[in-house]
Parts: C-alpha cells; sequence; structure tokens
DNA sequence: CCTAAGCCCTGATTTCGATCAACGTTCAGC
DNA sequence: GCTGAACGTTGATCGAAATCAGGGCTTAGG
C-alpha cells in the first residue's frame, strides 16, 4: 500500500503536487517522467495587473499555465480601438502553439501568477506526447466554442444583454456561490468598466449605465465598485438574451 | 524511375488522387495505408444551398471535407437573432471533434460538395495518426485566430468598415485576381445580403447601403447583384479600418 | 495638507444604424 | 400568361448607444 503510493507520487516535482494545472490543466496530460523533464525548465512568475505578458507580433519564446489571476487576449486598430478577444482563467494554457509570432497581446488583467516554460520544451513535449497534444487541442477547441459564443453576443445582442452575459460568464468562472444550486454568486470584478466595455464592443459610459441599471433593478449588489453579488442568477439570466452564452 | 512512381502513387484511393484535402487539407497528414482505409468508409454527396448540414445540439454522426463551396456556420438566440460565426471554404475539415453534439448550426451556403466519414473512422484515425491530429489542431487555430479577428470586425468597427471588411475576406478566399499582384480581384458572392448581415451584426438594409455606397464611390462594381469586382484591393483595404481583418 | 491622476457615475446632445415602408426584379409554379 | 415569394434597393423616421461634458471618490505623491 505504502509502496503503491510512493510510486504514484514519486517523480512528480514538489511545485506540481498540488498545481491546479496538473489536475485540470495541460499538465495532467503528462506522466511523471515527461512532468519532471518540464518542471527543469519551468519558471513562477508573479505579474501585477496592466502588465503586458505578450505583445502583438512579438516573438513568442515561451508558454505558461495560468495559475491565479485573470489574462485578457486583445486585438487593436491601428487607430486604438481595441477589442478583447478573450480572457483565460487558472488552469488555462496561454500561448499559440505552431505560430512564431502572436497576432493578440495579452496582458494581466488582475494580479495573475504564471507557470513558464520555454518555447523549445512546450515543443519537445508535442512531439513526445499524444496525449499533450489532445489536451492543448481540446483547450483550443473550447477557445474556440467561447470565442464564437461571444461573436453572437458582440453582434446580435443589445447593451443591456451584453452586461447581463459579461456578469454570468465571470460569475461562472470565478464566483464563489453561496448556496450549491448556484442560485446566488459572489465574485470580484476582474477588470475596470473601460476593460469591460472592450470586452463587449461598447463604451465604459454605457458599462456604468447597466450596471447602475441591474443594480436599480435589485438584480445585482455593488460593493466598491468592483464586488458583486447576484442574488438570484436566474434573474440574471433572464437579462442575456435568449439562450446565449449559457453554453460555456 | 517508374517503380518509384509505383511505389509512391500505389495504395493512395483513386478519388483522393486529385482531391484538394490530400494537398492542402487534412488528408495531406495521412500515410497511404491509412487514406485507403479513411477511403473505404468515405463517401461524396452534393448538396444544395440552403441545406442544413450539422443542427444545433444534433449529435453529430459524421465528419466532412468541404470540396467545395461555402459553409456557414450559425448559432442563434431563441428569439431568432442569428449570428454566423464561420465560413468554411475548401478544403476546411468540417465537425468538432471531442464533442457529442455539436453547439452550432452548419449549414451549405452555396452549392457544397463533400468528402464525408463516419464519426468512429476519424476517431480511430486520431488514435493512430498523431500526424492527422496534429493538422486538426492547427486548423482550429486558425478557426481561432479567425473568429477573434471578426471579433475585433464585430465589436469595433463601423458599419461601411464591416462592409469592406467582409469583401476583403470573401476576395482573398475565392477571389480570382485578375493580376498576380493581386491589385485586383473579381468573385461571385457565396451568400444573400440577409447572409452578410447575420454575420457583420448588422442589417440587411445596412449591407444593401454600404454595397451602393462602395460601388458609388467606384471601389467595387456589381454585376447580377452576386458578382463583385475589385479593381484597387488597396482601395478596399482602405475602408476597412485600420489594420483589421488583414491577418486572415 | 494639497494636487493630480485614475476610475466611476450621470446628464445632455448627437449620430449611426435599426426599423418601417414601399417598390423593382427575378424566378418557380400554376 | 399571371401570381406570389424571395431577394435586393431606397427613402423616411426613430431610437439605442456614442459622444461630449461635468463632477465625485479614491489613491499616490509632493
Amino acid at each position: 500500500m505504502t509502496l503503491r503510493q510512493d510510486i504514484h507520487s514519486s517523480g512528480i516535482p514538489v511545485l506540481c503536487l498540488s498545481c491546479e494545472a496538473r489536475h485540470r490543466g495541460v499538465c495532467g496530460a503528462l506522466e511523471p517522467d515527461h512532468l519532471a523533464q518540464l518542471a527543469k525548465t519551468s519558471s513562477r512568475h508573479n505579474i501585477e495587473p496592466g502588465v503586458e505578458l505578450i505583445g502583438d507580433a512579438e516573438a513568442v519564446d515561451c508558454y505558461s499555465n495560468v495559475l491565479s489571476g485573470v489574462v485578457k487576449l486583445t486585438k487593436s486598430l491601428s487607430d486604438g480601438r481595441q477589442q478583447i478577444v478573450g480572457l483565460q482563467f487558472a488552469p488555462d494554457f496561454l500561448g499559440r502553439p505552431f505560430k512564431m509570432k502572436s497576432a493578440i497581446n495579452a496582458e494581466a488583467a488582475t494580479a495573475v501568477s504564471l507557470c513558464s516554460f520555454p518555447r523549445a520544451a512546450i515543443e519537445r513535449l508535442m512531439k513526445e506526447s499524444p496525449e499533450f497534444v489532445h489536451r492543448l487541442f481540446k483547450q483550443a477547441l473550447n477557445e474556440l466554442d467561447e470565442a464564437r459564443e461571444w461573436m453572437v453576443t458582440l453582434g446580435r445582442k443589445t447593451a443591456p444583454e451584453k452586461v447581463a452575459s459579461f456578469l454570468l460568464m465571470i460569475a461562472r468562472n470565478i464566483g464563489s456561490s453561496v448556496d450549491p444550486a448556484a442560485r446566488s454568486a459572489c465574485f470580484e470584478l476582474p477588470m475596470t468598466r473601460a476593460d469591460i466595455s472592450d470586452f463587449l464592443g461598447i463604451t465604459n459610459e454605457t458599462v456604468s449605465r447597466q450596471l447602475t441599471s441591474l443594480r436599480m433593478d435589485g438584480v445585482i449588489r455593488i460593493e466598491n465598485n468592483r464586488r458583486i453579488t447576484v442574488d438570484s442568477m436566474s434573474r440574471l439570466e433572464r437579462r442575456c438574451g435568449g439562450r446565449g452564452a449559457t453554453a460555456v
């Protein structure tokens, strides 16, 4: 019994033992020996909000697991208009395989901690472990599903519906539900009103007005501008426009 | 010499010999024996415009290569609002691995010909050929890049910019350029004004007005409502809003 | 302490695109 | 032939969200 346990945990690097990425993230696909090999080249970083992680058209020299915090992926037009095209939460994998340079910007929306790997280590692992590729593939497909979900929101929902859909998405990603059936939720908004507006394709004034409107109607409560409480998730869902961000 | 050539083409199914999907599509990843195995279960279909290929929330029992024509991927809200979340051109691979049911609709926008495979055949191939998974992975990442590109268009571009960006994207996908430097292009719009509006998140009236406006300004010529000629691609590009749909 | 910057909210006004409405064209079916 | 449906264009009007403007709160720094 003790022997068996030894076998199981032996070889797994100490840092990885309690790591979320090993449970739900891409590292979950790795055997102990591959994990050990990867861990040798990995490094952990704590990053301040607002710091740019990957620049547009910049050479990508490392990949990372998001261990905590929220990373926003953005694209910009040359005249300054900006769109957030994705949000990454722990334990998402950050980086675009098969491409030398990134077509998007990645920036820490909140304080973020990362576990980073050199490009070469990931590429080697992709050659050696089909399981690993499989995981990366699945995450890419999930991101694709999410991107398409937001295309509907961007293209076809009204401003009130957009803001409600955003809150619902955030609640599902980082909300701590008070009761087990998730009838209510509470969370800290991981970004400013301006960020939210860049995510939803509207102005920050409109975001502000819609949040006020939701608060006035008793759908949400707001403390210190950032802390949101949703008493009835189903009431919020009803404001999202016919079955949209639900599928995430 | 002749022997060598025999070796090369032997085993490749006749139907696949001139197939675009074997050159630029996912089948290009397959060795002759895998290709032969897959071809045994494949079937070709010609599909009329408007026919639904995959229904929302429907069980997916087959995957396909698009051999010709254009397939539109759509998502709808329950009140009827619709958004086109992707377009697939030959030789794209149609279908969502790892999920039993589709979250989107797929519909033939034009006449379409497909080469279809049973779900099980694709799944078996994914187990046996890492090269094949690799190709599917790459296509998924390309689709993700495209989806994010369109998120910028949906969220941050004006109606005139949206229509210009759409024309540019179509021209690059199916346009036959008159001169080699692609200074001009000519193509048949693969979809109706209503479809275009569902792709761009605007109304068909607005699409019509913007096309008229581009025609009036001499940026495009229109024959029979569908045939578009772009004399100067760079003029069209300048109407797309600061560097947007360029990266596709 | 005061000041300036960043973030957020709210009101007034403007504008872009939606909506409503009408009409022309093409084409399938009777 | 006629009729109706689908598609496309154009004009008039309306409205949702952008823009413009001002003010409050918090925080960092002199």
